[in-house]
DNA sequence: CCTCGTTTCTACAACGTTGTAGTCAACGTT
DNA sequence: AACGTTGACTACAACGTTGTAGAAACGAGG
């Protein structure tokens, strides 16, 4: 059986509260009185009931980062960084993985998240802005671009921006028949979407024009997907010079397909991914990228968390904008 | 402010006790009462609070799992089988990151685990069967090797065999000058001492003399520690025709080393890794490697766990151990 | 019609913690 | 000497839930 409170007391010779004073850091202690109660704590091996303290404080000390799936190197990465700073803040971090499935995600957003956690750190794939409305109870930072004026904070990154950039290095290179490789014709895409308007806009203002050939979908953003993307547009006898991968994992499949194939990266095509996840770092040859802060955004989402969770829970939606920087490897550049 | 029972209870009319029989499924319940009860919940959106639960029942419904580093791909992978075996008992899984640090899994060991979660799978590297013994609090699961006749229940595959059966397969290859990359002098390295033995028993069978200078060590597992690893066995002028790499982000690393090397693979040297993690399928070259079943270890993890909580938590410590295949692919098998 | 068992429901206490209000003694001020 | 202030501590209630004990209503068997 667990000691409790109440032990510790009987034990110290003092009352529950006391004792209680002494675990909180409590001033008007006296030292003999805390010395003896530290004692008797260690003695019983005493450790708070966290339940019992948040029922009574109405705090959890747990917050949750919903992800769609952990495999998937980017969201791991990204996880490791939010329990790191979550950690500065006391707490602790619950993952959980919602498959990208909608259903799975609402239960996330209303569901586990009664009571069990203070907060949400969530990046949904198929949630709408509707999906959220009704969910006054726990506040949420979303992460990403799905959802659109949605009801709660945001960490973005200026998603159009950098897809422009990484497109204009490629351009810069001379390249001229540039693919690109993740775009979705569903409502999911909204990083897709956006990653795919500043690949049209590079190519309008270096005079290029948009190939809808050139333009490859893939259903999620999987190596495979990007094997299975890059052969399609082989096949299909489209010849391009470089290829915009709207994320690392789909690169790294369409290296594979381009090894395959016997076309050598960069000299016959050139390969550039979003993410920078570590694989991108090792691979053969290694990926160009387009490299999101990933700490730095772990840090806003739960700054904003903090925020909205000490201050006003009914203040306007904030929005923030976390950097990047372009990672140019030997996938663009030939030793 | 959320809606409590009490609140419930006055909408419907009935005591708070007969909506908590309603919301448990007690049978013994007026169906027009229930309606009336079960109108009154979902007008009132009304959720359990856990923690109060939690405090009545003692217990929380969560497990938590704590593992290295989540941006391992092994880990990873292990992760999300871990969150979906958990979830057909109905536990939520919290992710604890401890770095390997010995004082940061002691401290999941045994803080965090008092009150909020009902048992833990623990994967340590730095923790002994010493650091354990104190701990009776939480019902635990260990995955690896690392504590050797611990207190805990454990879940582990043959390193030995594997190991042995990998390297047999290089030897039938008609590979004769194999190395080792991976091996740790310390006592972290449990599974890299088990390995080692495996490989040495290959050698020792096909009749081939173990060279110290053929077996590098690695500080840590990563990537980088492998292509570092790679790169001082060729500039020691090593000159190995296969490696046997500890892990698979070591052989990624090796890869990467020997590619810069000028070295082909595997015609020059194959290379073998374990843990068959997905990079692994698309790198260039697909590299073979041991498969530890994951869904199943993950699956008899949370089982071990299941019957602890339900059963006998004094029944002597139990170990089970889960299936692995060999996966032959493009590093040891030329296309 | 009475008894007994079952169904349906309720009042109360308890889980372990902390905020509030209070007691009592010691101290400094007038 | 009377007064207010502060320090050190305690009793009690409350957080929201569920187990226990039992009351009231009902039906079946005698």
């Amino acid at each position: 059986m667990r000691n409790r409170l109440k032990d510790v007391a009987e034990r110290a010779g003092v009352s529950v509260k006391t004792v209680s004073n002494v675990v909180n850091g409590y001033v008007h202690v006296r030292p003999d009185t805390r010395a003896r109660v530290e004692e008797a704590i260690s003695e019983l091996n005493y450790r708070p009931n966290l339940s019992a303290r948040h029922l009574r404080k109405g705090r959890t000390g747990v917050i949750a980062l919903a992800v769609p799936e952990l495999d998937i190197p980017y969201f791991a990465e990204l996880a490791r960084y939010v329990v790191t700073a979550a950690a500065d803040y006391g707490w602790t971090v619950l993952i959980d993985q919602t498959g990208g499935r909608r259903e799975q995600e609402r239960v996330v957003a209303s569901g586990i998240t009664d009571h069990l956690i203070d907060g949400l750190i969530f990046s949904p794939l198929a949630l709408t802005a509707e999906d959220l409305a009704g969910l006054d109870g726990t506040p949420m930072v979303l992460l990403g671009e799905r959802v659109d004026h949605g009801p709660a904070d945001r960490v973005v990154i200026d998603n159009v921006t950098a897809a422009r950039e990484i497109t204009d290095h490629l351009i810069q290179l001379g390249r001229r028949r540039i693919a690109a490789i993740g775009s979705q014709r569903t409502d999911e895409g909204a990083s897709a979407r956006l990653r795919l308007a500043g690949y049209a806009e590079a190519l309008r203002a270096a005079g290029l024009a948009y190939d809808e050939a050139l333009v490859a979908p893939a259903p999620a953003w999987h190596r495979a997907d990007g094997a299975a993307a890059m052969r399609g547009l082989l096949t299909a006898g489209v010849r391009p010079d470089a290829v915009f991968c709207f994320n690392d994992t789909l690169a790294l499949g369409a290296l594979r397909a381009l090894h395959e194939a016997g076309l050598r990266v960069p000299e016959d095509v050139a390969v550039v991914g979003f993410d920078d996840i570590e694989d991108g770092r090792f691979s053969i040859p290694t990926l160009s990228t387009v490299a999101p802060d990933k700490e730095r955004i772990a840090q806003l989402a739960v700054e904003l968390l903090a925020h909205r969770l000490d201050g006003d829970r009914a203040a306007p939606a904030k929005e923030l904008s976390a950097p990047y920087r372009l990672e140019i490897r030997e996938s663009t550049q030939a030793p």
